[in-house]
DNA sequence: GGTCATTGTTTAAATGTTTAATAGTTCACA
DNA sequence: TGTGAACTATTAAACATTTAAACAATGACC
């Protein structure tokens, strides 16, 4: 496979982490599974919306599913992705304490 | 700051890794700092597109740039950015062999 | 078995965002 | 003042997201 290829097929991995609500699941499921429904109730909105979005995340191998009876459950695929997500967050909260501290010294 | 608030903030520097050129660049300065042209002849393309892209994650705190006379150097904020691409990587590739393992079994 | 509510998924249209390409600009310095 | 290095602005095309409505699958109840 060409690197090009993979930059391709890595991007589209991490893709799937940016969008506000997909971090949203992501925290909910760290440690455990959850169904459709369970989910929904914590981050709200229009249940196709958020279908879609769970449904992005799985085709992109972030998500598992699993159906049982009337319930469809989600878990991470990995805990490489829970891993990924929390370096990010700290990432993001460093850079807002570093920009806090500019702050301060004006 | 509200929860949401921080779930845009984190998506948003996640959404800094969500395109092929960028994971390229993040991959070049895994252990590096580069300048422009030195990057533009490793990814190829357009001058414009490139300083667009390295604008963007230097914006979202991912990259830090500096000047240098003439040249401006590029590399990562930290090395969580690396890590973190890194666990990504490995969740693609683990997901190509699960994919190759179910056409296996066919 | 037939009917019904519950759980999600699918589809399609409207809207919003990102990207690539082009052209033009700024900056450092010889 | 000319040159190389990088940034910025603009725009059209591609892509992602939201919404609402229709659809399918399961299990409960009679």
């Amino acid at each position: 496979m060409t690197d090009k290829k993979i930059f391709e097929l890595h991007a589209d991995v991490c893709k799937a982490l940016g969008h506000p609500l997909r971090i949203e699941v992501i925290d909910l499921l760290q440690d455990k599974e959850l169904c459709f429904t369970d989910i929904l109730e914590v981050t709200g909105g229009l249940k196709s919306n958020l279908s879609q979005h769970l449904s992005v995340m799985t085709k992109k191998g972030i998500l598992k599913s699993r159906r049982d009876g009337q319930c469809t459950y989600f878990s991470l695929s990995s805990k490489k992705v829970a891993q990924a997500c929390r370096l990010m967050r700290e990432v993001l909260i460093d850079n807002l304490k570093k920009h806090q501290t500019l702050i301060d010294k004006l």
